[in-house]
Parts: structure tokens; C-alpha cells; sequence
DNA sequence: TAACAATCATGATAGATGTCATATTTGTGT
DNA sequence: ACACAAATATGACATCTATCATGATTGTTA
């Protein structure tokens, strides 16, 4: 699916002349003739870029911005000004607030769509997880291979695969860098007085893993484990912050995607309280097939040991075994060696008792 | 401890001029005539900010800020252009190798200074961000009380004082605002399908309440009751993304602030996944000591119902009533009334069965 | 393919916690 | 100070879940 840009631009030509130049790019194009029909278009169209002129009637390009970053739906929208004024003092006041970049007329074509490509990319990285209504454990980056700024990032450096059950960092260990998952499933857990793991996140391709460590102190919170052969990716917590700070819509974007984090933590400690075992179990399976599934393919089967989905519902593992027992009997589920497919989701999900 | 500035131009009278400047503002200065030896210098004393020239013998600009950001050391250093050149296309490739901004020659000399103090700053931040130890939600405030903008917020806005079990906002309302508490003490809850609470977190004077419905939704997805004569100041979520997003300093704060709310709610799933109520019971008293009492005030009275206990607890009243009175069998708390008092915190904190 | 380890499945049982009932105490308003 | 509602405390019992034991199945490796 294309991407929509919007186009505010009071001057009839230049509106004209640069849309079809977007458009030739292949790209869906809004227009707007000033500032509040900017505004307007913004929020009920939700573009994933805008261009923006700065000189307008009814209100300036710097009014718009400001309009839109206070919005919490619009502020992660990356933002470029298009301008004649090269002016030190214009372009410094545009930054400020809080523009991503800075286009000035007359200019190349070429430069026009190579800001359009790469401020469109970044945004990309930091997609976050509710948007593309993933339920389940956060997913904040998609589609994240063949993007540029990683593409940076991955330069010079080598993935590693580990082997299922491989740890990639321990719990304690020194954080140094994120880890950026390529291919398989990563789980983190923690581990309590006991002894008993408990997974904290599942993660797939396209996740970040350990992000959260580097706010948090020296060292990593979290256990992280390879579920499958999982190629990993590292990187760097300088890169990535840098990666992060240094775009208002990409660390506009994780500030969303943390948020989401807490509720969704929330959520669960709401339900690990109060609800029984049997629900928390169709709870998690129901999640881990959204999560996993690929282009809701048929048929899904769900690989996952009994101990680690033990470890995800918060129960011990024969608890699990007989719950999943009971499903199968009850044709919720049917099991193929340690395999689960759901076959009636819909009765799973709304299970109460 | 004055930071240093690496200034790095081949213009003799200008590096001196330059050098000059920066120094009356305080600043401690390194200078190099050209990019090679700038670069030897950045490597050995790691300034805090690089000016640099672009055009120059032996090595230009380009060349430097190329080869000073392959290094993991010298990546995060802030890096200026200082330049003849106004042209687009350079400084659409300085800002494409990865400059953080650039100053024209001639410059005013409140120019040059604003940017590297900005500059500075800014990096300043990405280093708090997780290098400095953060304890609780309410941090961000504590800082934030400090920051000018937070006083205009208060200023012009009236309190209102909400009695003892008042619902400031309930779960689906219209989420139009945040809250700041002056004083008194909130507890925020979610209800689940069997009308049972589960309290997700508590607040006194100083936090904000209701933030993260505002990145997840049109509605608050909590329900924030008082817990006593309570001061509370509504705070439109215009004005609070405003300030949030206006100022560097405030926003990487406030992504600090979530992630480790997100660690504190993994921290507490497991506990509710594992340890017994017992620990769970030990473990909120405890907490809640820690969060209302004052300046460590001797016999410090928990003021709260055994039903608002069980709800942050995870379990039913009776439960929390009857561990409250092991506890106080055991002569590790006293009861008074409905009050509470921790009399041995250590043997409470160090619970294990 | 056979052998072996790991995982899955199921039974028996004890312990923890929820629920309902009821008595006692506390707090509040008049 | 009194009355009444609300909160706290305790008992009896049912239910859920963890634990330990053991057998069945699956998956892996030589």
C-alpha cells in the first residue's frame, strides 16, 4: 500500500508542480491551500509524511507544526518544512520546534524525494505495536529489514545465530547494546527466589530486545533465550540511542510504544490476579497465535514447550498439561505432539470459566 | 566542571577568533589546524562538542565527521559545522553523514554560542537517560517541578479538593486532561469481568495521573479514586503534550519515567505469579511505607483499608485480613484501628514464607 | 532404527486461597 | 454519647493449584 503524503502550499503552481512530482514517485498525495486546511486534513487523514511551506495565509507553517505536535495522534508524523527562506534564523526557529527537516526552494527534484524516502523510513523503525494491532508482547518495530537508518546500523556488523534454549544475555550481565531480532523468537524471563521463570516478553522478527535495561541501569533485567534458531542482531546502546533521540516523530513514536508497554503490563497483572488458570491459558495462546502467525495463515500450529507456556501464563507446568487437556477434549484445541492448533478460537477467546 | 570544545579550522585568525569567543563563555577550548590532527585530538581527549570546519587541507570536514562517528567513543560527541559554504547541497551532506548542525560564516557570536550550548545540552539528556538512577514515578516530577514550565501549567488554574473515596475519573471517560496532585493520596484501578479491582498504581503529592490514557485512546482506561482529602489540579492534555514535547529535557525524562514503569510492572507480575500472599501482603505494606511516609518519620501510620489493600495485593479482603493478623500474632506489625504501623521492617521485607 | 533423554500426561494428595456466613469492632454523624 | 453503617475479624468449607510420583509419548542422536 502506498504511502499518503500531505502538501500544504499556499502558491497554486508550486502546489501543483511538487504534488506531481510526489505522485510520479508513487506516492498518494494530499493538498492543502493553507494552514488550517492543513491542520483539518492532517488529523482526519492521518498522512504518514508531511510537507509543509512555511510563508501562508490564515496560519503559517510554523503554526501547523505546533498545532500538530500537541496532538498526541499527529505528533509522531515526520514533519518537513518546504521553503524559500534559507535564512539562518528561519531554518534554526523551524528545528526548535521541532521539524524533522528542512527543504528550501527552488529545489532539485531528487533532493526532494530522497528527504521524503529517508524521513518516511525512520518513521517506519517505530511503528508501534498497537497501531498495527498487534495484541500481545510488544512488537514496537515491523517491517524493519531493508530500512536505511538499521540498514546503517547493521553495516560492518555481524549477525549471530543462536541454537534453541541459547541464552543471549543474562540476567546481570553488563548492557551494552540492544539486540535486534532478524529471524526466529526470542523470550525474555525473570527469574524469582524460587527459582520459577517467569517470561516477561516474546519477541519475533523485527523487535528490540533489551531496550528497556538501558534506561533501567548498568546491567540487563532480563534473561533473554532463543525459542527457535533465531538470528540476532547486535547493536550498540550508543547507536541505538542515537538511532532513538535523535528525530521528535521516532522518539515520539517510543514514548506511544512504551506507554502501550505499561497498560499492556497492566492488563496482564489485572488478569493473573483475578483470573483462573483456564482463562490465562486460552489468554495466551489466543495471543501467541496473533502474535506468530503469518498472514493468518491456516492451520497455524503453535510450537511452544509446556513449561514455556507455563512460564508465560504464571502457573506450573502440569497445571498447564491438564488445562490443555481439558481444551483438547473439549475440541477448543488439538495437539500434535507438543504442537497446539486452535481450531475454535472464538470459543477460546471468550472463554469465563 | 567546564566542558570542552574541540574547534577544529585551518584559518588561522579565525580559529583564534573563534577560540576566543568560546572561551569568554567559559568553555575550555582545544583547537587543530586541520582534520587530521583534529581527529588525533577528538580520539585522546574526547571533547564534549567538535566544532569543525569543512573546507580544509589535509583532511576535510566531511572526512572527519566520517571517520570520528565509525568509532563507538567518538560517535556520541556532538558535531558542528562552522562554514563558508550556505549552499543547500553541503548542508544537506553534512546533515546526511550525521552533523548535528551547523553554523555560516560570518556567524554572530550569540550564534555560535546558543548552538553549542543547545548542542551541549541536548547531549547531555541522551547521557541522564540512562546513565543516572531513577527510583520512582514520581521522580519525573520531582524534576519537573523544578522546570519554569511546569509553574506556568499550575499558574491560573484552580485546585479542587475531592473528599475520601471521590472518583476523579472513571474507566471510558473522556480522557481531555491529565491530573496533578498537590496533595493527598489517588489510587488508580481497572475492574475486571467478575467486578473485582486490582489496584494498578498509587500516587501522592507531586505525580500525574491519567497520562498514559492519552497515548493509548480517546478514553481513560482506569478509574483514579481518592484515598483521602485530596488537592488535585486538572491540567489540560494540550498543555501537558506541550510541555512534554516542547522541551528536549522534559521528553527524554518522561521516557525514562515509562520504562521504568514498565520494569516495576514485570517486576510485580512476577511476584503475583509465584510468591504467596503472605510475601505479596509483606511486600505492599512495605512499599507503601516507603512511598507516603515522610522525611522517614518515626511510627509512621499506614493509613489504608483492607479492602484497598487487597486490591493492590491481588486477593480477596479476608485473605489480607488474615494475613494482616498473622502478621500481627507474629509482632511484626501493629493494628490500630484500621492503621497500620510496621514495627519490625526488616524481618517484613525479607519475608519468604 | 534403536536407545535414551526429554517432554508430556495423569493420579493422588496437601496446602493455599476464595467464598459465604456471622460476630465483633470501629468510625461517623447527629 | 448514642445509634447505625461500615469495616474488621474469624470460622467452616469448597475449590483451585502445586507438588511429588510414575507411566506414556515424543524427539534426538549415534
Amino acid at each position: 500500500m502506498s504511502k499518503t503524503i500531505l502538501l500544504i502550499e499556499d502558491n497554486l503552481e508550486m502546489r501543483e508542480n511538487t504534488a506531481e512530482i510526489i505522485e510520479l514517485a508513487n506516492y498518494e498525495v494530499l493538498t492543502a491551500e493553507n494552514g488550517k486546511m492543513g491542520v483539518e486534513l492532517a488529523k482526519e487523514h492521518m498522512p504518514d509524511l508531511i510537507i509543509c511551506d512555511i510563508m501562508m495565509p490564515e496560519m503559517d507553517g510554523y503554526g501547523v507544526l505546533y498545532i500538530l505536535s500537541k496532538d498526541p495522534k499527529t505528533c509522531s508524523i515526520p514533519f518537513v518544512f518546504l521553503t524559500a527562506k534559507a535564512e539562518k534564523s528561519e531554518f534554526r526557529k523551524g528545528m526548535n520546534l521541532g521539524a524533522d527537516d528542512y527543504v528550501t526552494k527552488p529545489y532539485e527534484e531528487m533532493e526532494l524525494l530522497s528527504v521524503i524516502e529517508s524521513r518516511l523510513e525512520r518513521s517506519q523503525l517505530f511503528k508501534s505495536g498497537y497501531e498495527q494491532n498487534i495484541t500481545g508482547l510488544s512488537t514496537f518495530i515491523d517491517e524493519a529489514k531493508g530500512i536505511e537508518e538499521l540498514g546503517k546500523l547493521s553495516e560492518n556488523r555481524k549477525t549471530r545465530t543462536y541454537k534453541k534454549k541459547e541464552v543471549v544475555f543474562h540476567e546481570g550481565d553488563y548492557a551494552g547494546a540492544v539486540y535486534f531480532v532478524n529471524s526466529g523468537r526470542v523470550r525474555t524471563y525473570k527469574i524469582n527466589d524460587d527459582a520459577k521463570e517467569y517470561s516477561v516478553d516474546l519477541y519475533g522478527s523485527g523487535d528490540f530486545i533489551g531496550y528497556l535495561s538501558i534506561f533501567e541501569g548498568e546491567d540487563f533485567i532480563e534473561t533473554a533465550e532463543a525459542m527457535d534458531e533465531t538470528e540476532i542482531l547486535k547493536i550498540p546502546k550508543e547507536d541505538f540511542l542515537e538511532l532513538l533521540y535523535k528525530n521528535r516523530d521516532v522518539s515520539n513514536r517510543f514514548i506511544k510504544m512504551l506507554a502501550h508497554n505499561v497498560v499492556e503490563k497492566e492488563e496482564k497483572l489485572l488478569n493473573l490476579a483475578y483470573d483462573s488458570v483456564r482463562k490465562r491459558v486460552a489468554d495466551a495462546l489466543v495471543s501467541l497465535q496473533k502474535k506468530y502467525q503469518e498472514n493468518n495463515a491456516q492451520d497455524f500450529e503453535i510450537a511452544i514447550s509446556r513449561n514455556e507456556l507455563a512460564s508465560i501464563v504464571g502457573t506450573s507446568t502440569e497445571t498447564v498439561i491438564r488445562t490443555l487437556s481439558d481444551f483438547k477434549e473439549e475440541g477448543l484445541i488439538s495437539i500434535k505432539g507438543s504442537k497446539i492448533t486452535i481450531t475454535k478460537s472464538q470459543e477460546l477467546e471468550c472463554l469465563r470459566f
